[in-house]
DNA sequence: TAAAAATACTCCATAGGTATTTTAT
DNA sequence: ATAAAATACCTATGGAGTATTTTTA
């Protein structure tokens, strides 16, 4: 599980849309779809059901969600520290 | 910056050693070496001395080793939660 | 049918590995 | 001279993008 699959992963939660959440990301739908299959392989769980109108996370999807918001957090946080934001 | 860069990171940390950390990490120590300079590039600063003896963190160094240690530990605990080691 | 997502493909960037060179004592 | 780290390669994997097909309501 990296970073960046974390964000693919957040921008379709929060979207409920692999199209959305590509653009949203600078990409493009295929790019989300293999992220997002990448994680759901890696945990061996679904984490969308996929509608005719978009997606809905499953609880799985659920609980990953609330990890990936405070790790994104937390990473963000570091990167500004370590640029020199302030005296940590 | 990505979760297997702060693994890296957090070997070489640890050991104050290159080939040491390439080691416990199962590569070898070059990539060891671009692992580090890919962080130091990313955030624009040194993350370790090198001297003949090890790597001496520097101060960006350890301040990044307090905030990768909590990533780390954040992002196992949610593969072992999504891995259905409890109930959330 | 029509959005939405998956798949098939190409291209390129980067990670891993081997071997060698450079650095610091 | 000698550990330790950096550099120069090569190869393989995987991500980004394009185009197309499949799915689902």
């Amino acid at each position: 599980m990296e970073v960046k699959d974390l964000r693919y992963f957040i921008a379709v939660y929060e979207t409920r849309n692999f199209v959305q959440a590509s653009a949203a990301l600078h990409t493009v739908q295929s790019n989300v779809s293999a992220h997002i299959r990448k994680l759901e392989e890696f945990f061996g769980v679904a984490l969308f059901e996929r509608h005719r109108r978009g997606a809905v996370p499953t609880d799985k999807g659920e609980r990953l969600y609330r990890y990936a918001k405070r790790v994104i957090a937390l990473v963000d946080e570091a990167e500004d520290t370590m640029r020199g934001k302030e005296a940590a």
